[in-house]
Parts: C-alpha cells; structure tokens; sequence
DNA sequence: TCAACAGTTTGGAATCGTTCCAAACTAAAA
DNA sequence: TTTTAGTTTGGAACGATTCCAAACTGTTGA
C-alpha cells in the first residue's frame, strides 16, 4: 500500500497574513497557493504546483500559478533556483544556503548557508551591485 | 562610425587538428564552427552562434549548431553555462572560473578562478560525486 | 451598503528555445 | 571506386513560459 505522509499546509488567515505582508492583495488563488507552499522547505516547479492545487480542489490556470510565483519570488516569499534551461524551480526556503543538483534526476538537494562558503568575489564591474551569489553542486551517480 | 573590432578565428587546419584531437570527424560544418569559436573567450548562445555562421557565409542549419554545440561540451572543448530558464550560453574557456550574471542585460563576465573560491561543500548524498561547482554572481545595475 | 475602479484571473493562442525526424549527404574505410 | 556509418538538413513537434483581451473580484469611499 502507498504511504502517504502529511504536508504540512498552511491555515488560510495565516497565508492572508503572509500576503498583506507581502503587499500582495489576498485573492482566493493567492490564499490557496500560499496554503498549498506552507511552510516546509519544498522545491517545486510551476507545473508541479498547478497540478498540486488541482488535486487540493482549488483549481487555479497555469497562467496565474506563473503569475503568482513570480509576484510570491519579487515579494522574497520564494527564491527561484535555476539549474538547468527550461528547468526552474521555486524555492519555499528564502534563507542563506545552496544547493546540490543531481543531474541524472532533476533533483535539488538544500546546502545550509553556514556550511558552505564563498570567497575571493571580485569587485562587479562599475556601476553594478551583487544581487547574490549563487551556487550549484552538480553531482552525478557514481 | 561603427568600429568592427577583427575577431580572432582559427584557420581551417587548426580547426580540423582540435577536432580530431577531440575524436570528432571534421566535417565542413564543424569546422567552421569550431574556426568562429576561435580562440579567445566567448560566451555565446545557439542562436548567436547560427547567426554569426550566416554572416561568415558559411551557414549551418539550426540543428546542426545545436548538435555541435553538444558535442564540443562533451568534448571539453566548450562549457555550458546555465544561468536562468531559457538562456543558455556556451563558453570557450573550458578552464576553472565562474561568472558575473547580470540580470539586466544578460551578460556574463568571467571571474577567474584563481579569484573566487568556494569551501564547505558537504559530502553529497550516497551514491553520488561531485561533477562541477559553479558559482553565479548575479548582479543589478546600481 | 453598494457603485466604481483597479487589480486579478482565465483559457487559449502565441512565442521561445530546443529537440526530433526521416531523407539526403559525405567523410572515411574497404 | 563502392560501401557504410556518421552527419546534416528543414521542418514538424515539443515543453515551458508568456501574452492577450474578456470576465471577474477585492477594495475604496460615497
């Protein structure tokens, strides 16, 4: 039999909190989509959300789940993590860490931000400021 | 007036000699692209790459470019970088360094890897090894 | 309370970069 | 040469994402 573990949603006041926060206008798509990300460290597609919130019976268009990631990523409720073209993921994790990235399967892997260190990043070039350092760990089975 | 600064390009024998070198049959189009990748540090997409070839008057069908594209990545005589969904850009500087992106315009600079260095990536997970770490600075216009 | 408006959502079409395909071609081996 | 395996081609197909104009809905303030 298939084991089904518990996500851990969020409740839908706490995501209208989280939204007025953000600034963002807390409509029903908003409010299911901020339940459905929760709060667990997840990595998730556009794709995978749209089909997520299908099976949560709050059906919302692939239009607005990009829409809404973009805004939740612009609003730091996400972080956007590319590993690969046509490969994006969204992050619910908004803090300082990396990530491994497992090229034979797609698969991300969290990095804590104490762990891993970056050094020596040159001054960026005149008029320019570091938005963030990004890095992947790409492994592969061995 | 518009000053056209010469690209450097490699002669048709050079080509031929990395290609073999490198196990590939040297066709007409390969070594044409691998004469346009020259010998200077480039960052170029498919795209870019298929128009320049045009311009030389040695076109290559779009497939082909991208089939080549490839095969010189898998060859190590280029390296792709990945910086956001849908942009990927190929670099002739196969040696270690990592990059400034800058999300305004697209651009990538080269930081050189004697510069930059990344410590405390933790063992990867069972069963996997470590392929490449790379390193993207994201930078705004400030 | 409700009208009005600005912001939002929608499905479908459009676009983008890339890959696939089967037929035509070509470098290298025999 | 001929043969053959590898390569190139244009165009169709693809998956992910964005665009669009029409319909809808929070919010504001009368």
């Amino acid at each position: 039999m298939k084991v089904s573990r518990k996500r851990k949603t969020l409740g839908a006041e706490e995501a209208v909190e989280r939204l007025r926060a953000a600034g963002l206008r807390p409509t029903r798509q908003r409010v299911a989509l901020a339940q459905l990300l929760g709060d667990a460290h997840r990595h998730i597609s556009a794709e995978g959300l749209h089909r997520e919130a299908g099976k949560a019976g709050m059906p919302v268009a692939l239009a607005t789940i990009y829409n809404t990631l973009h805004q939740f990523t612009e609003a730091k409720l996400l972080r956007e993590v590319v590993v690969g073209s046509g490969r994006s993921y969204f992050d619910t994790n908004t803090g300082d860490h990396q990530h491994f990235y497992c090229e034979d399967d797609g698969t991300l892997i969290d990095i804590e931000g104490n762990a891993i260190e970056v050094a020596g990043v040159p001054t960026p070039p005149k008029g320019m400021a570091v938005d963030r350092v990004d890095v992947v760990v790409r492994v592969k089975r061995s």
